[in-house]
RNA sequence: GCCCUUGUAGCUCAGUCGGCAGAGCACCACCAUGGUAAGGUGGGGGUCACCGGUUCAAAUCCGGUCGAGGGCUCCA
């Protein structure tokens, strides 16, 4: 903890630094903000030009210089009225001085020739700050205080560390990061493509893509299947009368695609796939002794993200969400949403993610429902998350208009952290679809209705996976799980053979018979990510055998066909990870 | 949507001062090929994103449009 301060201090003093050698460079510069952030920290201008990428080497450069005098860095508390007149010319230090709320004290930081309106804390001297410890990254645009209407201003990123060896630790972690990039794998492996001409923000699985994200959903539905739910399916689009009925057309519409007309009506693609389930519930007359229904379905919905704001397959127009409702007695709030935690738990660990954080967002100011209701489901879902063991923390009027919320985030191999699962309260749709079952007085009651997704959308998820294992799948879920090489050709037809076998045994699996060398095969394989290769020659035939070469760099010789089969089907069921 | 960067072969990229469009990989053909990460030779492949301007001459300089990447913003 204290650590974690010292490098924020360290952060934020290099903020400092930086606008002082940006006002260097440019004398008539507006300053705003420059505070430390995860890694690293920024400050926002308004420069009289564009900054060029070279001009990050000029600013390191007088960074040096500065950090190698010397200087304190002081603290003076002083009046708003001397404040003022020392920023007259700096329009957004007289905007935030104007924030500061009377009560509180006015500090100023200055080191050397530079003198900033500040909060600090920072640390002594630049002598604290190493110049060999951190790096300008780049330069982005950002409006003043986020605010679209507000000017762009001009923000230089950096990062800092406490010593030279942190900060290479850091850039080779960049690095790490771009080698895994879902974008590039996803071109490289061959899995998936964007055609903005098509349509942006929609994704083309191709064959080997499509093959992983088929072994992902046969193993949804079946443990859906095994848990309680039951399957639905439902239409791409419907009438605006059921999004005038949901409220998605009073308070979603500009994240709609835009209507179609046919037979003067308006129909729209769905950006939810609640509605649709609600009318198959109020279908027919539900008694207590039904309840609960439990229903998903991998459901595509269209929603309209901004064009600056899609990213391969992590914000997209078009996705999947691996869907379910559950509508329930109030009775069976609680098992319920302990139920499905639990699976929600159970599936994330299967896909190999172990470092699981919960947020738990409770009622905000404007909303739906009533006050004993929010507060029933609020302490079901923070007894649920206690009653697991996770770790959560509470964002307090975070949850959604319509109902309480838990969300739960995972940490990648990188230790970055992803949301996939959100488990939420409705309070809303039930009473604006008019849903009811009978209860056993006989009386016709209002269910409760939990939505929830465990993966999120198939897509983005299926984007964290690619990156959480540097598109090596653990074989699972591989497109391909067996690379069959002959040594030469007279063994092909023993190759055929076990690819065959293998086949009919269920394995993902295939047969280089290209007249490459073996050792091209092998690298192809290999690049290919592919977890095992069998490598056959005579000895393997007579004895009816396979060399193993795992995707690893192990390797087993002679194994008995049936012994490898028999083994990497434990492999495949356990979903081991190979490492 | 806005700001910055960027756009050359399927992919990764080079192209100097404005002077005939290039390489590696991939693809195709032929030859070679018996043991754990690339065998050899040859070939096909381009409206240099698009539109306009300057010039004897534009991938290259200028203006615009479109796309992509990085940010910002938004996220029922």
């Amino acid at each position: 903890m204290e650590q974690d301060d010292k490098l924020h201090a360290l952060r934020h003093s290099m903020s400092h630094v930086m606008a002082e050698a940006v006002l260097e460079m440019f004398p008539t510069a507006q300053i705003a903000v420059g505070p430390s952030i995860d890694n690293g920290f920024y400050y926002d201008f308004d420069l009289p030009r564009q900054l060029k990428p070279e001009d990050l080497d000029e600013i390191s450069a007088r960074m040096k210089e500065i950090i190698s005098f010397g200087k304190p860095f002081v603290k003076r508390a002083v009046s708003r009225r001397e404040a003022e007149e020392l920023f007259a010319d700096q329009k957004y230090k007289l905007e935030l001085l104007q924030a500061i709320p009377e009560d509180e004290e006015v500090s100023l930081y200055t080191q050397g020739g530079f003198t900033d309106l500040c909060r600090g804390p920072h640390v002594e001297s630049t002598k604290d700050l190493n110049p060999q410890a951190f790096k300008l990254l780049s330069i982005a645009g950002a409006y003043w205080r986020g605010k679209e209407t507000n000017p762009m201003l001009t923000r230089i990123y950096g990062t800092a560390w406490k010593n030279p060896k942190e900060l290479r630790l850091y850039l080779k972690k960049l690095e790490d990061i771009e080698k895994r990039d879902h974008r590039r794998l996803g071109k490289d492996l061959d899995l998936f493509s964007l055609h903005e001409e098509a349509g942006a923000g929609l994704v083309y699985w191709h064959p080997k893509g499509a093959r992983i994200r088929l072994a992902i959903e046969d193993f949804w539905r079946n443990e859906h299947y095994a848990n309680g739910y039951e399957m639905v399916c439902s239409p791409h689009v419907g009438k605006s009368w059921l999004w005038e009925t949901s409220g998605h057309l009073d308070f979603y519409k500009e994240g709609m695609y835009p209507s179609m007309e046919m037979d003067k009506a308006h129909y729209y693609a769905k950006p939810m796939n609640c509605p649709f389930h609600i009318m198959i519930y109020n279908n027919s007359k539900h008694s207590y002794r039904d309840l609960p229904c439990r229903w998903a379905e991998l459901g595509t919905v269209y929603r309209y993200e901004k064009a600056g704001a899609l990213h391969g397959l992590m914000r997209v127009r078009g996705f999947t969400q691996d869907d379910a409702h559950i509508i329930c007695t109030p009775d069976q709030m609680e098992d319920e949403i302990l139920e499905v935690l639990r699976f929600s738990l159970h599936m994330l660990r299967s896909f190999g993610f172990q470092e699981i954080q919960a947020y738990l967002s409770t009622r905000p100011v404007d909303s739906v429902g009533a006050q004993l209701q929010w507060d029933a489901a609020v302490e079901s879902l923070r007894r649920a998350v206690e009653h697991e063991g996770l770790d959560y923390e509470v964002d307090d009027g975070g949850g959604a208009f319509y109902g309480p919320k838990i969300d739960l985030k995972i940490k990648d191999a990188l230790g970055r952290e992803w949301q996939l699962t959100t488990i939420q309260f409705d309070f809303n749709l039930p009473q604006r679809f008019k849903m009811v079952f009978v209860d056993r007085d006989g009386k016709e009651k209002q269910p409760y209705m939990i939505h929830r997704a465990l993966l999120g959308s198939i897509e983005r998820f299926f984007g964290v996976l690619v990156e959480h294992y540097a598109g090596a799948f653990p074989p699972w879920l591989a497109y391909e799980q067996v690379r069959i090489i002959p040594v030469a050709e007279p063994f092909i037809e023993y190759a055929c053979k076990v690819e065959q076998l293998l086949k009919q045994e269920g394995f993902r699996v295939s047969a280089d018979l290209s007249d490459d060398r073996m050792n091209a095969k092998i690298r192809n394989a290999q690049q290919e990510k592919i977890p095992f290769m069998l490598i056959l020659g005579e000895k393997e035939e007579q004895q009816k055998a396979v060399s193993v070469r795992w995707r690893t760099g192990k390797q087993e010789n002679g194994v008995p066909l049936e012994t490898f089969i028999e083994n990497t089907r434990e492999i495949i069921e356990n979903k081991a990870v190979l490492s």
